[in-house]
RNA sequence: GCGUCGGUGCCCGAGCGGCCUAAGGGAACGGUUUGCAAAACCGUACAGUCGCGGGUUCAAAUCCCGCCCGGCGCUCCA
């Protein structure tokens, strides 16, 4: 692997192996959950499940890390809103946000640690777990002279300890100051008006957990240090999360942990925003689309589909015309499987069994990776498969060897990105011609045979017979109908007719 | 104001010093095919040259400078 990224600390493109080689390690930041998720979390998800996809199908070992933000201001004010608990509050959310990351077939990440669970250390003790809880983190931070007390108020992090802040977000504390003048809620008893809080006193009502300086409860960006080193290790490799992160909240993680001596994230990556229809999508304009709302327009093969189109670092403009865009190239793709799988079934292929002689083409597969190497350009890589599909349907349905070649390749393709969620090696490994092409088919969305209902056979039957009869305005009203009931048709001069 | 990313055809969107007579998707138009369609394939117009103005270079959409415009960030937002 040969893999180029931008590294928003550096500010550029730079080359990136992994620390062990064959591992990779991300910690990407997830949703604080007290409400639905909208796009930007699907955008910000997606993202970092192509690449942990893409790494792993090119032979790295990778654990994804993306936490849960189950304890802040947001969810406090909410609870207190519907008159719930705060625990209730962010299950329900939490459960909701992984139904619908499931829904866009995103893959669970291989863990996700909640925030109420690295308060405190571990039963056993911290060094015993190698996993330290927020307070014993803090703990440190406050006896090495990085973070103070403010009786009453919390514990805040003092930034002129730590001399590289700024760096992430590129620029100057004193720039910071300036430009957060008006912004920055004052705080009496802060240094700086960069400090923040590591930890707040809870008030009357508010969940707390007990501490060596006050009740009270974390501040948020103590967690991710906590959740990202505890179950990564010092010097993991990435660290993710949606663009407008960056700062505070990335900068102010760095600050902690690196006060602590810690190497931290190897690397720093950031996904793009998404605007709604030309407008960035924002609380203040009140356009937040659902994804419920959303997957009732689009297959999540087709959403997936329009974002790769998209390089993750641009913004994603996301309306109408984008949407039916990405379902026309699903269609495409599909119709392709399904006119290769006709071919093998026509043609009895379908007992040959072409298990040895699959080959990834290298002519698309060796540009897909460079594609995909060069700071993960899914656009790129998408053409590719667009290429490959033009080249496939050109090539007909004589040589079988050939289309079995095609579809092992827009299989592999296919399964990088996540469009298709099977594993090509397991799925793949003994089978057939029809088997794949009916197999990648199905999985974007396409139909079985002969599942249709009493009611549309009636009709399939009846327009039989008026074409028999050449009675074709018979037969063209009821194609129209059989369409608007979602079955299309496709004659045939020699071949039967089918019905998709 | 400061930081950062960007401004490419009708729309979306790649390319980031020569392979650009600018990828790919969508929409449009014409052809092959079809009873007619659909799908597929082929072709065409779209980018009088890549926001504008300078510069560097044998060579720039690609590098540099300035300007204009937009997104994001500037204390709790993915």
């Amino acid at each position: 692997m040969n893999l180029k990224l931008y590294d928003t600390l550096v500010g550029k493109v730079v080359d990136f192996q992994p620390a062990k080689a064959g591992e990779v390690s991300i910690y990407a930041c997830g949703p604080t959950v007290y409400d639905v998720p909208h796009l930007g979390h699907a955008r910000t998800a997606i993202t970092y499940d192509v690449i942990s996809r893409y790494l792993e199908w090119a032979g790295n070992k990778v654990c994804l890390v993306s936490n849960i933000t189950d304890i802040d201001d947001k969810i406090i004010a909410r609870a207190a809103e519907e008159k719930t608990t705060e625990l209730e509050l962010a299950e329900r959310y939490l459960k909701i946000y992984n139904e619908q990351m499931a829904a866009l077939k995103i893959r669970p990440p291989d863990r996700q640690p909640r925030a109420t669970e690295y308060v405190t250390d571990p039963k056993g003790g911290a060094a015993k777990n190698k996993r330290q809880g927020m307070i014993s983190i803090i703990t440190e931070l406050v006896d090495g002279g990085a973070a103070y007390i403010i009786e009453g108020l919390g514990v805040y992090f003092d930034v002129t300890k730590y001399s590289d802040y700024g760096r992430l977000v590129h620029r100057t504390p004193k720039d910071l100051e300036e430009s957060g003048q008006g912004r920055i809620e004052p705080v009496e008893g802060k240094k700086n008006p960069l400090d923040f809080a590591l930890w707040k006193a809870a008030k009357k009502g508010e969940p707390e957990w007990e501490a060596p300086w006050m009740p009270g409860r974390p501040g948020w960006h103590i967690e991710c240090v906590a959740m990202s080193l505890g179950e990564l290790g010092d010097g993991f490799d990435i660290h993710g999360g949606g663009s407008d992160l960056i700062f505070p909240h990335h900068e102010n993680e760095r600050a902690e942990a690196c006060s602590l001596g810690k190497q931290f994230a190897r690397h720093w990556v950031h996904s793009g925003m998404v605007n709604i229809n030309g407008e960035k999508m924002a609380k203040s304009q009140n356009n937040f689309v659902n994804i419920n709302q959303m997957l009732e327009t689009i297959s999540p093969e087709a959403f997936r589909l329009a974002l790769l189109q998209t390089h993750y670092r641009s913004i994603l403009e996301i309306d109408d015309d984008t949407l039916a865009a990405a379902t026309a190239g699903i269609s495409r793709i599909k119709e392709m499987t399904r006119l290769v799988r006709n071919s093998a079934a026509h043609q009895n292929l379908d007992e040959i069994k072409f298990t040895q002689d699959a080959t990834p083409l290298e002519e698309y597969i060796k540009p897909f990776r460079e594609a995909m190497e060069n700071d993960f350009s899914t656009p790129a890589a998408v053409a590719l498969i667009f290429d490959l599909v033009r080249d496939a349907n050109k090539a007909g349905g004589s040589d079988e060897q050939r289309l079995l070649n095609f579809m092992v390749t827009l299989s592999e393709m296919l399964t990088a990105l996540g469009i298709v969620t099977e594993s090509p090696a397991a799925k793949f490994s003994a089978t057939s011609l029809f088997e794949i092409s009916n197999a990648l088919n199905l999985s974007l969305g396409g139909a079985s045979h002969s599942k249709f209902s009493d009611e549309i056979k009636e009709l399939i039957k009846k327009r039989e017979d008026a074409r028999a009869e050449s009675d074709y305005e018979t037969s063209d009203q009821l194609r129209d109908e059989l369409l608007s009931l979602g079955v299309q048709i496709q004659d045939h001069p020699d071949a039967p007719t089918e019905y998709i």
